[in-house]
RNA sequence: GGUGAUGUGGCCGAGUGGCUAGGCUCAGCUCUGCAAAAGCUGCUACAGCGGUUCAAGUCCGCUCGUCACCUCCA
């Protein structure tokens, strides 16, 4: 069983075979920190947080780097705005960023390198880009010529005589070519600016990523993802100056994941359409914002709204309730799995393996899920005797979810508890209060208790209206938010 | 205008030329005082028009629609 990755620049599913049989590089272009991200810019992190679990568990070991860039145009416009320096608030957002990326529960990546610590290395890169004639500087900019890079487009498709025809590049005197972009830009008065042979000045946008890979990784990494916005021109023109600077091939697989939707268009800062993954994992909750990416394949433009978070919402309880009825059957002492109920694990298991093997099928990994939670639900119900039979079958199950929910960073809390969770979040958007649902219910039980059908009914309508399920078990009454 | 995607049943969303995706909704049944949850059963779709093939949602062409990129953007 084989590893198949889409690459975009073949534009086609091709086998996974890294220039290290053991080991993977793998970089993915990380967020410009000068405010809080939203939604849209962490499905690039969830997915690849994915990616990297799956190689792992494939055999792998894997090297994986996320960038932070802390300086830029907006880092410093924004700096000024608010009366700090760039480099505060670019450590500012770095740790309001790790902050998210941690309250998603996924795994820290092994370096996060950033533009102000490779200064040396993107001069050093620069210098040699101008040595080869690749570059050349122009009045403290230093630009990159690309009509010195016959491959240029490859990755993207395009072609420097219809980026010319587009004609939406503004003109610059300094450029020899319209098209030729900034590895080094010359300090304005009284901006943040490093020392260089040129004359002060600051790094192009594009050209921290080809070093910092160069001095971390060196000429050649496996993996290079990033979203599909970055394509053209930011990993174009990486290509361009780590090609031409040392003459490989640069990256073997080109990873993109497609962008999420609000309201039927990309999300964006400039549109305004926008959700910040703070604001909705503290209104909402990690797992529906993990759910949400992991349940479309990552290649694929998915929409971010109620109706989504809806469908993840019944998806998690669903699977959870399974999972909490498995727990209530389980105790330490339980070890041995039922053998026909292991069976069905195994066999969802090669079926995960196959979805995941292709180019990372996540949405096939869901289907097979609720395939196995309908299984378990069939041959085990609440309220059963409890017997090893039972008890093995539940073990089985819940090793599946926690095996499959490993690789996609979720179904690792208990799930009882988070389905309690679940409820109070659900209750507190809907302004109800726990004690005021008890009451009802409590009142309710005792109407029943008398066989006053006719009152019970009546509450049960209260209830309903009020969003609130309850069921009567020969143990008593329960109930949850109707999902 | 150029480049690249994409169009699947009421909704969401997979899909490697022949074999049940899956979820939600809906209808029926089991269970239940009535329900809920859960299970069982049912609902057979691939934008349109041509073409290739013994066989196409899956390949090719054209048309129409949608989206992204071409400008900072995950």
């Amino acid at each position: 069983m084989s590893l198949k990755i889409y690459n975009s620049q073949s534009r086609q599913s091709e086998e996974f075979v890294p220039y290290d049989p053991k080991h993977v590089k793998m970089y993915v272009c990380g967020p410009t920190v000068y405010n809080f991200l939203h939604v849209g810019n962490f499905r690039g992190p969830v997915v690849f947080n994915m990616v990297r679990n799956w190689l792992e568990y494939s055999g792998y070991k894997v090297t994986y780097a996320l960038n932070f860039t802390d300086v830029d145009d907006k880092i410093i416009a924004k700096a000024n705005e608010v009366g700090m320096t760039p480099g505060e608030l670019s450590e500012k957002y770095i740790a309001e960023y790790k902050k998210d990326f941690a309250s998603l529960g996924l795994r820290a990546h092994d370096m996060n390198p950033k533009v102000t610590e490779h200064m040396e290395d993107i001069l050093s890169m620069v210098g040699t880009l101008i040595d080869k004639k690749v570059a050349y500087e122009a009045q403290g900019d230093v630009l990159y010529s690309i009509e010195t890079f016959k491959d240029y487009g490859k990755l993207s498709g395009r072609h420097t005589d219809e980026l010319l025809a587009g004609a939406r590049v503004e003109v610059d005197e300094k450029k020899r070519s319209p098209m030729d972009f900034a590895l080094w830009k010359a300090a304005k008065p009284g901006e943040i600016s490093w020392p260089s042979p040129w004359g002060p000045g600051r790094p192009g946008w594009h050209i921290e990523c080809s070093a910092m890979i160069k001095n971390i990784f060196g000429d050649q990494i496996d993996i290079h993802g990033g979203g599909m916005d970055l394509i053209f021109p930011h990993h174009e023109n990486e290509i361009a100056q780590s090609e031409g600077c040392t003459g490989k091939h640069f990256v073997k697989y080109w990873m993109h994941n497609n962008m999420l939707n609000f309201g039927g268009q990309k999300m964006s800062k400039s549109l305004g359409n926008i959700v910040s993954l703070r604001d909705f994992v503290t209104m909402y909750n990690a797992e529906i914002y993990k759910w949400m990416i992991q349940s479309v394949h990552y290649r694929t433009m998915s929409e971010f709204g109620d109706a989504a978070v809806d469908r993840a919402i019944s998806g998690l309880a669903r699977v959870y309730s399974a999972m909490a009825m498995a727990e209530s059957y389980l105790t330490p002492e339980v070890t041995q799995v039922d053998a026909a109920f292991a069976k069905i694990t195994e066999d969802a298991w090669k079926k995960v393996e196959a979805a995941m093997n292709d180019d990372f099928g996540t949405p096939e990994v869901f289907a097979t899920m609720f395939e196995v939670v309908r299984q378990f639900n069939n041959q085990v119900r609440r309220g059963m005797k409890v017997n090893p039979a039972i008890q093995g079958k539940a073990l089985a199950f819940t090793q599946f979810i926690k095996k499959m929910g490993a690789v996609l960073a979720m179904f690792q809390e208990p799930a009882h508890d988070f389905l309690i969770k679940l409820d109070n979040m659900l209750l507190d958007k809907a302004n109800i209060k726990r004690a005021d649902v008890d009451a009802v219910v409590a009142e309710r039980s005792a109407a029943r208790a008398n066989k006053d059908f006719a009152k019970s009914d009546e509450l049960r309508n209260k209830l309903v209206a009020m969003n609130i399920s309850v069921s009567d078990t020969p143990e008593g009454s329960f109930w949850e938010v109707t999902k």
